[in-house]
DNA sequence: GCACCGCCTGCAAACGCTTACATTGGTGTC
DNA sequence: GACACCAATGTAAGCGTTTGCAGGCGGTGC
C-alpha cells in the first residue's frame, strides 16, 4: 500500500471521504448519503458536505465504492462485430443512454480471428466474473447452453439484442415482419418479377436472420398470387461488394425482374450500382428496397426498412437499467425493436417493360 | 454489507481469496502471489494454489484488487467521434491491444450534441477523477489548457492519437506527408491540372488538418512548377455527399482538372460518383486519390494514401502499455503513424483531352 | 557447532468507501 | 411531565484483495 505513491514519486493523492468529512465536520458516513442523496441528510449539512466535496474537488473512488456497496455502475457491452456502421451506431445509442443514467460502458469486442474461441472463452471465465460490471448487453450474440448456465450462475442482468436467448430479455426484430414490409412495399407498386438478395448463412450465423427474411418473402409473394421463382433468389455476404456481384449475375440472366428486396442497405446500394453499370435506370428499370437505415441510404435516395440501429442500443440500455433499478419486475420482458419503411426514389411503379 | 445477497435473494457468491486458500492450505497472501505469478512461490505450493482456484472457479475480484493495489488494469477510451467507420476502426484496434495486455476497455464517448460541453465537463469533472482506469487514450482530442492541467494533476499516463497535444505523448500523422504523397502520385502520372478537395475546418476542427493538408498540397504543385489554382481548390465535409456535391460544381466549371485528390476517401469516392453521373470516365477524365484506407475504396478501385486506422488503435494501446510498464522511461516519446500509397483504378496517365 | 543467509510463508494493515445499527435530541401526545 | 417516536448523525464492521514486514526453517561456510 503506499507503494505506489511512493515508487512513482507523484499521484498528487485525490482526496478521500475523510478530508471531506473533516473539512464539513461530520462522520464519513454523513459524507457518503449527502453525496449519494440520500433523504436523511438535514439540508444544511448536505450543503456542507457539498461545499467541502467541491472545494476539494472530491469524487468517490469508483473501486472503493464499489467494493463497499457490491454495484459497480458500470456495464458491460460484448459485441462479436464492430466494424460496421450498424454495430458503431448500436454502441453509440448504448453508450449514450448509459451515460445519461450514471452508468460506464466496458467494451468487450469478441472478434472472429483465428482466436476467437480462446477469447470467447476468456470472456466467460473471467471478465464476466471479475465483478468489474454490474450487467451485459449482448448485441447479436447466441449464446450456447453453457454459456448461458454460466451467465445464470453469476446472477448479473442481461439483455439481448437481436435474437430470443432462452431465460434472458431479448430485443429483436421482427425479421419476418420487416421482410414483408419490404417486398409489399414492391408488391404494392405493381411489381410481379420480384428478386431477393438474401444474407448469406455464413456470415450472419445468429439467430436465422437470412433464412427468416427470405421464408416472409416468399410468404409475401405467394400471398399476392406469385410463385416465388428461385432464379431470382441470390445470396451475398451483405456487403456492398457482395450486393454488387450478385446483381450483376442477376440482371444477366434472360429473365430480369423488376424490383429487388435486398436483406441490407448495404447490398440493395451494391444492387443500385451493378444496375447503373449495366446501363439500367434505378427506378425506372429496377426498383430496388434495402433494410438497415444505412447512412449511406440517403446519398443513394434508396427505399429501406429503417431498423434504427441507434436506437435499439438506446432501449437496450434504458431496458437493462431497469431491470438493474431496485423495483424491477425480475421477469424477462422480450421487445420488439422498431422499424419503419422510409420511402426514396429508388421503387417506384414498374415501367418500361411491356406488362403483360 | 451482505445487503444485496439478502435483498435479491440470489447471487451465489462467487468465490473468494479465503476459500481458494482454505482449501489449498495456505494464506490469502500466498494465494494473491501465486495466481499473480510472483516468482517467491515454490512450485508445489504454486501447483496446490492453481488446481484449488481453478476447483472453485475461482476468479479475483477486480474491484477488491484495485482499491488494495490502486491499479486496475482498466483504460479510458475516449472518442468525440464514434459513428464512422474510421473511428470504429480505431477502436477495434485499440481494444484487441488492450485485449492482448490483460487490460479492459472502458469506452467515453463525447459526442456533439448539443450537450457537448456539459458533458465534456464531466468528463474531466468525474470520469477521468473516479480512479475507475489507469490511463487514457484520447482519440482526435484538442485538449484546452485547463483540461492539460487537470489531467496533470491525475497524474495518470495518457496517449494522444490524431494531433500533437502539449507534454502529452502523442501519435501523429504526418499529414504533411500524407498529402505531399497523394499529390505527387497525381503529378507523376503528369497531371498538372489538380484540383483538391479539403476537409471543412468546421467538421474537423481539430489539429487543423484540413490546413496542413491543403497548404502541402500547394506546396507539392509548386515544387512541381504549378501554381495552385483557388478555382480548382473546394472544401466539403469529409462525406461522400459532400464530395459528391462538391465535385459536380468543381467539373461543371469550365477550367476541368485533369485529376482530383480529396482529403478524404468518402469524398474521393462522392467524386467518383459525380464523375460518372457527368459522363465522365475515372480515370481516364479524371483521376482520383484519397486519404484514409476507407473499406469500401477496393470496391470503387480508389486510390488513396491508406492510414490504417487499426493500426494506430493498436500503437496507442501499446504506447500505452509502455508507458504503464513500472521500468517506463518516463519521457513522452512522439511517434509518427503509419502511411502509405496504395494504388488502385482510379489513377492513370491523363488523357482524352488535348495536352498543351 | 554456530552464525548467517535465503527462500517461503504467514500476519495484519491498509485501500476508501457503504451501510446496519446505535445514539442523540427534539417533538408531539395524552 | 412522562413516554413514544422520528429525524439526523455517528460508530464501526465489513467489502476482497495486495503487500510490507517478520518469522521459521533448512542449508552453508568456517
Amino acid at each position: 500500500m503506499q507503494v505506489r505513491a511512493a515508487q512513482r514519486g507523484k499521484e498528487p493523492a485525490l482526496a478521500t471521504i475523510q478530508q471531506v468529512a473533516d473539512l464539513a465536520r461530520v462522520s464519513t458516513a454523513t459524507v457518503s448519503r449527502a453525496l449519494a442523496g440520500k433523504p436523511s441528510v438535514s439540508a444544511a449539512t448536505r450543503e456542507r458536505v457539498e461545499e467541502a466535496a467541491r472545494s476539494l474537488g472530491y469524487v468517490a473512488s469508483a473501486t472503493a465504492s464499489s467494493l463497499a456497496s457490491g454495484r459497480t455502475r458500470n456495464i458491460g457491452m460484448v459485441m462479436p462485430y464492430l466494424g460496421s456502421w450498424f454495430y458503431a451506431a448500436v454502441l453509440k445509442g448504448a453508450h449514450r443512454a448509459l451515460a445519461d443514467g450514471g452508468y460506464d460502458l466496458t467494451l468487450y469486442h469478441l472478434e472472429d480471428t483465428t482466436r476467437h474461441a480462446e477469447r470467447r472463452q476468456r470472456l466467460f471465465d473471467e471478465f464476466l466474473r471479475r465483478k468489474r460490471v454490474d450487467a451485459f448487453i449482448a448485441v447479436s450474440l447466441e449464446l450456447s447452453d453453457a454459456e448461458l448456465e454460466r451467465i445464470a450462475l453469476l446472477g448479473k442482468p442481461i439483455v439481448g439484442l437481436g435474437g430470443p436467448i432462452p431465460g434472458v430479455t431479448t430485443l429483436s426484430l421482427d425479421d419476418a415482419g420487416v421482410a414483408t414490409l419490404a417486398t409489399e412495399h414492391l408488391l404494392s407498386l405493381g411489381h410481379r418479377e420480384i428478386a431477393h438478395l438474401g444474407g448469406d448463412e455464413a456470415f450472419e450465423q445468429d439467430f436465422h436472420v437470412p433464412a427468416k427474411r427470405r421464408a416472409a418473402y416468399e410468404q409475401a409473394l405467394r400471398a399476392a398470387g406469385v410463385e416465388p421463382d428461385p432464379r431470382l433468389i441470390k445470396n451475398a455476404d451483405f456487403t456492398i461488394q457482395g450486393g454488387y456481384q450478385a446483381t450483376l449475375q442477376m440482371l444477366g440472366a434472360p429473365q430480369r425482374p423488376t424490383a429487388l428486396f435486398a436483406a441490407s442497405d448495404e447490398m440493395a446500394i451494391g444492387a443500385i450500382l451493378a444496375a447503373r453499370d449495366l446501363g439500367l435506370r434505378v427506378p425506372e428499370d429496377l426498383s430496388v428496397v434495402g433494410i438497415d437505415g444505412h447512412e449511406l441510404g440517403e446519398f443513394f435516395g434508396l427505399t429501406t426498412v429503417d431498423q434504427f440501429p441507434v436506437v435499439q442500443g438506446r432501449m437496450a440500455a434504458e431496458t437493462l437499467l431497469e431491470e438493474l433499478s431496485p423495483d424491477a419486475p425480475g421477469d424477462h420482458v422480450n421487445r420488439d425493436l422498431p422499424y419503419e419503411l422510409v420511402v426514396r426514389k429508388s421503387t417506384a411503379v414498374p415501367s418500361g417493360r411491356p406488362r403483360e
